[in-house]
DNA sequence: GCTCCAATTCAACGAATGTTGAATGATGGA
DNA sequence: TCCATCATTCAACATTCGTTGAATTGGAGC
């Protein structure tokens, strides 16, 4: 009888689930969320499929410690922005919100898919989860909105909740297709389509949104630069 | 032995291939693209799934006869919009893209699937076949807008791809999201959510590509409105 | 050193999926 | 009228999936 390629009990090194969120994490942006299997993942963990079981409920409550992982420092990052003490001009606090949001998401596919919806479909409960996640986070670049119109920075007639939308669900977008289309259609090298196409969307969106449309954008810190050493220079 | 409940051979009435599609264009829409099985589809078109693979070669071959099926007519009413002697505003004829992309998609979530490419993980080849249906598309609406940066409406400093990619790819967004959003969110009527979303997207938009944004936008038809018995009335 | 618990693996289950081959009845042409 | 072809169904296949129960082992605590 041969003996079997590992045997059974606890490794020498024990496996933290966080470290099967890592896999779950990288097999999502491999292979999309809804063909990401818990064998995949557990082989990309490095374990069997059934300790995923032994560490969460079920598929989904991976999914859900997932987004508990993801959300919260995103919200807070954006509710530092949001404080209506702020006192930076509202261009340069929404392209904050743009740099918070590309910081976060821009190494996970798998998070954009959840918040993108993509899963809604045949998991009721999770969607409602994710939506109650994604409220606060939605109210926060709201306000930044509804503060700027009261500054007179932007429109006085605009509609604060669809611009929220507008701003966020296109950089979604920018950041899941720009990366593979850009270089196909353009000679544009893979790293910069991503920083070309946001700030080409930030100066639509900017013109859209602004009361004084033509009045040039304060200058505007690189995607990647490190928040904290960013101090707003007014022209 | 039991008589089997209905007995092989042909039925009275014939099956029209047709009629498939038409049952897969509905299960997409209720189940979503990727949860939509072939049994599924085979019930709702009252048959057996076997059937399917009598008149379709696999499920991927009938993505694309739905693909064969819907792209063609867009393009057309796209291609007569984008003519370059077309004498109406550059405003106007974006609108009428917008509007183009509505009677087509806005019943038809499974076809928005497809262009969103949701289904590009694991059918590598399918994805190559919306590419170049989608490429024609793309092209007709950016020679819109390289018209109207020629003719001075619109910036001469836009980056007409990229514009074309917000323009359209927003729409998208808004077809699938807002109807279920905006009534839970505000006030709004469901039938109204679309309507109201992309007007204001497109206001939006329009600041953001026009070479004097602050100009007032020409009255835009209806969205269902009648497209043979819209002639602009220029102010 | 013994015991107990936590962590891990194995094997299997039931359901669903895309797909295929054989069987069967209707239809239309010779 | 007969026969070939077309359209349809049935039953089954192999595969994959999420999930579970039992078996096994290493280490911590006494």
């Amino acid at each position: 009888m041969p003996t079997p390629s590992r045997p059974r009990g606890p490794k020498p090194i024990r496996m933290d689930p966080d470290r099967i969120l890592d896999a779950a994490q990288e097999v999502f942006a491999r292979d999309g969320l809804r063909a990401a299997s818990l064998r995949a993942i557990a082989k990309q963990a490095g374990c069997d499929p059934a300790l995923i079981y032994y560490h969460f409920d079920s598929k989904e409550a991976m999914f859900t410690a997932l987004l508990a992982r993801r959300f919260p420092p995103i919200l807070q990052e954006l509710e530092v922005v949001a404080a209506p003490e702020d006192p930076r001009s509202t261009a340069f606090r929404l392209w904050e919100v743009v740099r918070i949001y590309h910081r976060h998401l821009k190494a996970d596919p798998g998070i954009r898919s959840l918040i993108r919806g993509e899963i809604v479909h045949g998991a009721e409960g999770l969607s409602d989860l994710i939506a109650a996640r994604l409220r606060p986070i939605v109210m926060a670049i709201r306000s930044i909105l509804d503060q700027g119109i009261a500054r007179g920075d932007l429109r006085a007639d605009l509609h604060s909740l669809l611009a929220t939308f507008f701003l966020a669900r296109m950089q979604l977008e920018i950041l899941d297709l720009l990366p593979t289309v850009l270089p196909r259609l353009m000679g544009l090298p893979h790293d910069q389509a991503v920083e070309t196409g946001l700030r080409a969307w930030f100066d639509l969106y900017w013109r859209g949104v602004a009361r004084d449309p033509l009045a040039p954008l304060p200058p505007l810190p690189e995607l990647a630069a490190d928040p904290l050493a960013i101090k707003e220079t007014r022209p």
